[in-house]
DNA sequence: TAATTTTTATACCAAATGGTAAAAAACTTA
DNA sequence: TAAGTTTTTTACCATTTGGTATAAAAATTA
C-alpha cells in the first residue's frame, strides 16, 4: 500500500470522463427541476448509466449537488479576483471584469442556473463558502474602487450596489434567458445576442461610473 | 340554484382569510425549496392546518403553485404598466419605474423567488404568459425608449437590454438578498439598504441613459 | 328544529425515491 | 492465466409523497 499513484489507466480515464458526464448531467436537471426535483434515477438516466452506478461514483444526491456547486464557485473565484489588475484604467479593469462575468453566463448556464437556485433558496449549503471566499475578495475590490473615487478616477458612486448591479446584469442573461428569448421572439439566445449584451451593459457600467478616459 | 350569490357569511370570510393565509405559507415555502421540495403536508403546517384540509381549499400541488405565481404576476403587470405616463421627463418616468420595481422587491421577497425559480427552470408554467401578457408591455415600453432616443432625450442606448438590466438589478434585491446580507456583514437587509440601492441603482440608470436634465 | 352545506379529521394507498446488500462482470497486474 | 481490484448489474426496501374515500363535526339556512 505504498505505491497506490494514480496511474492513467483505462479505467482511471474511463472514470474521470465518467464522473464529468455525470457532474453534467446533474448540472442541467439540477437547473432545470431544482435539488429537490432531480431524482438520482433521472440524473442516472441522463449520463446513461443505471441508478446504482451513480450512486457508486457519488454516494448520494446531496454530495453530487455540493460537487456541481463548487465546480462552478471554483470557476468564478478563479475567473473574477482579477480587479487587482494595477496599472489599467478603471475603465479597462471593469470593461474586463463585465466581459469575463458576461462569459461566464455564456459558457456556464447550467451552472449558473444551479448557481442562483441555492441562493435563492437560501443558501443553505453555499452561506458558509460566502462568507469565507467571497466577502473578502469583495471587500478587496470595494476598497478599490473606493480607491478610485478618491483619486478622482470615477464619480462618487456606491460601491457594495455598484457590484450587485453588475453581478445582476450579468448573470441574468444565463438565469433569466428563457425570459429573455420570450421577450426578443427567438428560440435561442446566440453569440449575437451575448456580444450586444455584453456591449449594453458594459456601457451602462462605464457610464455609470463616469470614468474618465484619460488615466 | 340560483340565488347562489356569494354572501360574506362568516364562513366565507374565514375562507378568505384562510385560503391567503394558505397562499402566504405556500409561498415561503415554494421561495426557499422549490416546487417539488415542497411538500403539501409541510405547505399545511406552516397554515396550522391539516394536509386533508389544505387539499379542501387547493384541490392538488400544482393548482396552488400556479396560485402563488399568479397572484404575484398580476401585481407587476399592474405595476410595472406605467411607461406610458406621458408627459414626464425620460428621467422621472425611469426613476418612478426603478422605484416601483424595487419595491415589488422589498414587498414581496417570496413571490419574487418564487417567480425567479419559475423563470430559472424555464417557465414550464408562465411561458405563455410571459409570450401573451409581458411581451406586448416589453414592446410597448421599447417603443417609448426609441422614441426617448429619437428626440434626442436619451442618449443612444439599448433599449431592450436597458429592461434587462433594471429588471435584474432590482430583482436582484428579493432574489440573492442572502448573498448581500453576507457580504455587507448584516443579518438581514433592511429598509436603509433598500433605501441605498434604489438610490444607487436609481443613479447607475439614469447616468446610463444621459438623460437630459431639462425636458 | 330539520335539512343542507361547508369544514375538518381519520384511514388508507399506489407510486416514486434515496439508498443498501450482494454478487456478477470487466479490467489490471503479477 | 490467476489473483486482486474496480465497475456494473440485479434485487430489494423503508420512507415520503400526492392524493382518494369516507365520515364526523360545525355552521348556515329553510
Amino acid at each position: 500500500m505504498v505505491e497506490k499513484k494514480t496511474k492513467r489507466t483505462k479505467q482511471s480515464i474511463n472514470r474521470e470522463e465518467l464522473e464529468s458526464r455525470i457532474l453534467r448531467s446533474a448540472e442541467v436537471l439540477f437547473a432545470e427541476k431544482g435539488y429537490s426535483g432531480s431524482s438520482m434515477e433521472a440524473i442516472a438516466a441522463a449520463a446513461s448509466i443505471s441508478k446504482q452506478n451513480l450512486i457508486y461514483y457519488f454516494a448520494n444526491k446531496e454530495l453530487l449537488y455540493k460537487r456541481v456547486l463548487k465546480e462552478m464557485l471554483d470557476i468564478w473565484i478563479e475567473k473574477l479576483s482579477f480587479l487587482e489588475t494595477q496599472g489599467d484604467t478603471p475603465e479597462a479593469v471593469i470593461r474586463r471584469y463585465v466581459r469575463e462575468k458576461m462569459a461566464l453566463s455564456r459558457l456556464y448556464p447550467n451552472g449558473s442556473k444551479v448557481f442562483a437556485h441555492e441562493i435563492i433558496s437560501g443558501a443553505p449549503v453555499l452561506k458558509e463558502y460566502l462568507m469565507s471566499h467571497l466577502k473578502p475578495q469583495f471587500d478587496r475590490d470595494v476598497v478599490l474602487v473606493k480607491s478610485w473615487i478618491n483619486k478622482g478616477l470615477v464619480d462618487d458612486i456606491d460601491p457594495e450596489h455598484l457590484f450587485f448591479t453588475i453581478w445582476a446584469a450579468t448573470q441574468t442573461y444565463a438565469d433569466f434567458s428563457v425570459q429573455m428569448e420570450v421577450l426578443l421572439g427567438k428560440k435561442r439566445l446566440g453569440d449575437a445576442d451575448f456580444e450586444r449584451a455584453e456591449l449594453a451593459v458594459t456601457d451602462f457600467v462605464v457610464r455609470a461610473l463616469g470614468a474618465k478616459k484619460n488615466n
